[in-house]
RNA sequence: GCGGGCGUGGUGGAAUUGGUAGACGCGCGGGAUUCAAAAUCCCGUUCCGCAAGGAGUGUGGGUUCGAUUCCCACCGCCCGCACCA
């Protein structure tokens, strides 16, 4: 008996007990523990923390694995690796669940951590335990709220009105995600835009900051830098004020200020639009039943630019106009439009219906004038304008700009504005100010009290934290905070009178964007301390999803910034290096009768046909996608874990697929992998030779060590991983050796990032000492990656005709005289005289007939 | 609507960044081993063609001795758009 168990042990690798054994050896040897006092070099290698869901899925996977190997291929080239892990644990559907399931938000996301890191722990991550962290738990967010409070006495924090999407049955603020079709998603009532007081952070004050500091970032992807550019959305252009031609009923405006980048059409203004929102728009609707209805229709919708600039565009003629600044014969009518965003610039804008899209659409609605003032030269000044023509040219109907280009028609309309005194030149950003307030239960509280003599007071440090308290319930819509007296109702901290807490909380982009500060140091009494913070930062690899390209990126790099700024830290980029991995997708299944399928559900039928499980009916493959809920088309690694093992999930999560790209899950896909632990297990259990040397083997061994550590700096895993396949082929195939043994040596060392449990096994088994997690990357020789001889395409205009072996270094005269030698070169050239030849050494030789 | 990206065999993808298209994996076909199966190993596998040869990287054009790679236009799909995280 004993003796048939041994040789089965021999005979495969068994993941069953060696990934919890390895698993708890890692944990008691504190392997991955990081120090912050280590005299090594430093790395810090950070995926972005997961939103505690309820359980792990593919893409939590793979993004971790990625960073995994990256953090234990670091660690065996000699650095110290900070790699930690924790929970963006705020957020919406913790309240969700809390509203369907009736249980706590705290209970469910603490309980949801408690499933997650049992299910991380499984798949063997390097990972730093003792730093976990938790963005729901006081000892957290306490310190986010003292972060809040120096930026408010930095000047970076404060209040003004903004546009929510109101559901006007149930009486509370939505999310974008929560407005479907333009309703409510509980109420199905149309949602509305409403105003609401909350506070803001001024990301604005550091546009250029941002700006700039893209240009540092070479290793982030070209595409996020450009997508944060245009977001920031740098422009040159001219900010003026309309006269207004007469008295504005109910206010004493006196002027409309705008802002546009094209300067240069200021002829070609036909309208001026107000958002819904613009104070004056708001003054008429006071007097003007009318002008109020109108207001009322522009604002049903959402929020989002998408509806917003989707909607079909709406006017309402106030009756007003304004003066041309450079015409003062000419006036222009006054209009209240749904597409112009009271966020965007002053809230107002001219129209230049020629040479806009959306103007044009309008003008062309409303029969305002359509006047061209660019034209590609000075006599198509008459031509028609069929459609927005938006490109540059030249000034036409333009007065004294005729015949200027744009850019110097725009410029000559700075200079006389700012002679004159109207307007002048300024560089404006897209960039908004960021808005923090969520009028939600589930989030860091804003430590703020209001007082009606003092107005909002921040709370004082010594009363930190401001506790989320438990001991709310759910079954009203609306954030239960407004409701919970004994929390909300406190003494003012600077007059003692009776005030009230702020119940909005902040947004849970708030809680990441310094999380990887306290990752790197976390004292008790303080956010972080400074020179432990600075030892570990910046990060160097960050590793998400691209979908947080803008939005997470952009706020972590402003906060890291504001605290730079008011002098709590001397790093400015909070990521040195970024990389965004692509999704994990599967295939969909849908029954006859339109309902999604489980993959679990479905079976091949014996005439290759997928069929329902269960019933037998007909199943339709659908596309493949991203694994959602919704379409059902999600794996569970757990029982993928049980069946295969962690290396085998860790090693198809690094095959194949280009990690910026999406990973299609298939069964074959992990069956490939896990046959690949097995081929690596058997070499290493095989007999060793001890003598001999194999100098074709050894070249390919210091082939695959380079290929493999490159690739992994790259962040190429799936071209290390074929590297890999292709030293194990070649080690499967060579003789017994030395080199042989030796090569299969190093093959562990360089499967261990990837496969570390198969690895240590089958390291121990050999009898070596330590662990392989802490044995040293194998270097190459560079003198073995160069061949002695290549081969050179011989190609006769442009096609490949034959191929030559050659030595390295050929001469290129040789190889030129080598290649017109060619029987099939003689048969292509058929007697004619080559017209050119191109030689490209030890590459190949082009022969131009 | 605005911004960004992707497109290569049956399939996931590779191609030293302008120089032999299809590495490596999956699948499939054939064979070996086995009482049998599993597991494993070997050979083949872009398409058309018996072959010689020809075609071929979403489509159409361009630059070049040479284009998957650079440029222009188009088609299709995906992501983000400020309260999903």
């Amino acid at each position: 008996m004993a003796v048939t168990d041994d040789k089965r042990a021999n005979d495969r690798f068994d993941p069953r007990g060696a990934d919890a054994r390895w698993q708890a050896r890692w944990d008691e040897a504190k392997s991955f523990v990081a120090n912050s006092t280590s005299p090594k070099p430093k790395s810090y290698v950070l995926e972005m923390f997961p939103y505690p869901s309820g359980r792990i899925h593919m893409g939590h996977v793979r993004n971790y694995t990625m960073g995994d190997v990256l953090a234990r291929f670091r660690r065996m080239q000699g650095f110290e690796v900070l790699h930690p892990m924790g929970w963006d644990a705020f957020g919406m559907p913790a309240e969700n669940a809390a509203m369907e399931k009736k249980v706590h938000p705290g209970a469910w996301t603490r309980a949801n951590i408690a499933a997650m890191r049992q299910q991380l722990k499984r798949i063997g991550f390097a990972i730093d335990w003792s730093r976990e962290l938790a963005t729901c738990e006081p000892d957290y967010y306490g310190h986010e709220q003292a972060l809040f409070l120096d930026l408010m006495d930095a000047g970076l924090v404060y209040r003004k009105e903004s546009e929510v999407n109101w559901d006007p049955v149930d009486m509370t603020v939505l999310a974008n995600e929560q407005v479907i079709d333009g309703k409510g998603w509980r109420s199905g009532a149309p949602v509305v835009r409403k105003k609401l007081s909350q506070w803001f952070l001024k990301i604005t004050d550091f546009a250029e900051d941002l700006l700039e500091g893209l240009s540092h970032l070479d290793n982030w992807p070209d595409k996020v830098r450009l997508m944060q550019e245009n977001w920031i959305g740098k422009s040159q252009g001219l900010q003026f004020c309309f006269r207004l031609a007469g008295e504005v009923p109910g206010t004493n405006a006196c002027d409309i200020e705008v802002f546009t980048t094209r300067p240069d059409t200021i002829f070609g203004a036909s309208f001026v639009a107000l958002s819904p929102g613009h104070p004056i728009a708001e003054a008429l609707a006071a007097e003007d039943p009318k002008v109020a209805e109108f207001i009322v229709k522009a604002r049903a919708g959402g929020t989002t630019a998408a509806e917003i600039e989707t909607a079909e565009k709406l006017g309402y003629d106030t009756g007003l106009e304004v003066i041309h600044p450079c015409d003062p014969s000419r006036k222009l009518p006054v209009w209240i439009a749904n597409f112009v965003l009271m966020d965007y610039g002053t809230g107002a804008l001219f129209g230049v219906p020629a040479h806009d899209v959306r103007d044009f659409e309008f003008a062309t609605k409303y029969k305002l004038p359509i006047r061209r003032v660019v034209a590609g030269d000075i006599s198509g000044a008459d031509g028609p304008v069929i459609e927005a023509e938006t490109g540059a040219g030249v000034a036409v109907n333009s007065s004294f700009l005729d015949g200027m280009t744009s850019a110097k028609a725009g410029a000559e309309v700075i200079r006389r504005a700012e002679t004159a005194g109207w307007g002048s030149g300024k560089t404006q950003y897209r960039l908004r100010d960021w808005g923090v307030s969520r009028q939600r239960y589930w989030g860091t509280p804003i430590p703020i009290i209001h007082c009606d003599s003092c107005g909002p007071v921040g709370v004082p440090r010594d009363q930190l934290p401001v506790v989320l308290p438990e001991d709310v319930s759910f079954d009203l819509p609306g954030n239960p905070l407004d409701r919970h007296d004994g929390w909300r109702l406190v003494d003012c901290p600077k007059c003692g009178g009776q005030a009230r807490r702020e119940t909005d909380t902040l947004d849970t982009f708030v809680d990441s964007s310094w999380y990887f500060i306290r990752f790197a140091s976390q004292p008790r009494d303080r956010p972080f301390n400074r020179a432990e913070a600075e030892s570990w930062l910046p990060v160097g690899q960050y590793i998400g999803g691209v979908e947080h390209a803008i939005l997470h990126l952009l706020y972590a790099r402003f906060w890291t910034r504001a605290l730079e700024r008011i002098g709590m830290l001397s790093v400015k980029e909070p990521f040195a290096g970024l990389f965004t991995q692509g999704m994990v997708t599967h295939e969909t299944y849908q029954s006859a009768d339109g309902r999604w399928l489980n993959p679990e559900e479905i079976r091949v039928s014996d005439g290759g046909a997928i069929v329902e499980a269960a019933s037998g009916g007909g199943v339709v493959r659908g596309r493949t996608e991203k694994m959602s809920k919704s379409k059902k088309n999600t794996v569970d690694p757990e029982p993928i874990l049980d069946r295969y093992g962690a290396d085998a999930v860790r090693w198809f999560m690094l095959s194949d697929s280009p990690p910026e790209r999406d990973l299609e899950w298939s069964e074959s896909g992990i069956e490939g992998a896990a046959r690949f632990v097995q081929r690596v297990w058997r070499l290493a259990m095989a007999p060793a030779a001890n003598s001999g040397e194999d100098d074709a083997l050894q070249r390919k061994l210091h082939r695959a060590i380079h290929a493999v550590g490159e690739a992994i700096d790259a962040l190429q895993f799936n071209k290390s991983v074929a590297a890999l396949y292709e030293l194990v082929s070649e080690i499967e195939k060579a003789k017994p050796s030395a080199t042989r043994d030796e090569a299969i040596r190093t093959l562990l060392l360089l499967v261990a990032p990837g496969a570390p449990h198969l690895a240590e096994e089958a390291w121990a088994r050999r009898g070596e000492s330590g662990m392989i997690a802490d044995a040293a990357w194998p270097t190459h020789e560079p003198a073995l990656l160069i061949d002695e001889t290549v081969t050179l395409a011989i190609q006769v205009n442009g096609k490949l005709r034959d191929t030559i072996s050659v030595a390295r270094g050929l001469a290129r005269d040789e190889a030129e005289a080598l290649a017109l030698g060619s029987a099939k070169v003689q048969v292509q050239l058929a007697g004619a005289t080559p017209r050119k030849v191109i030689v490209v050494p030890d590459r190949l030789v082009n022969i131009v007939a």
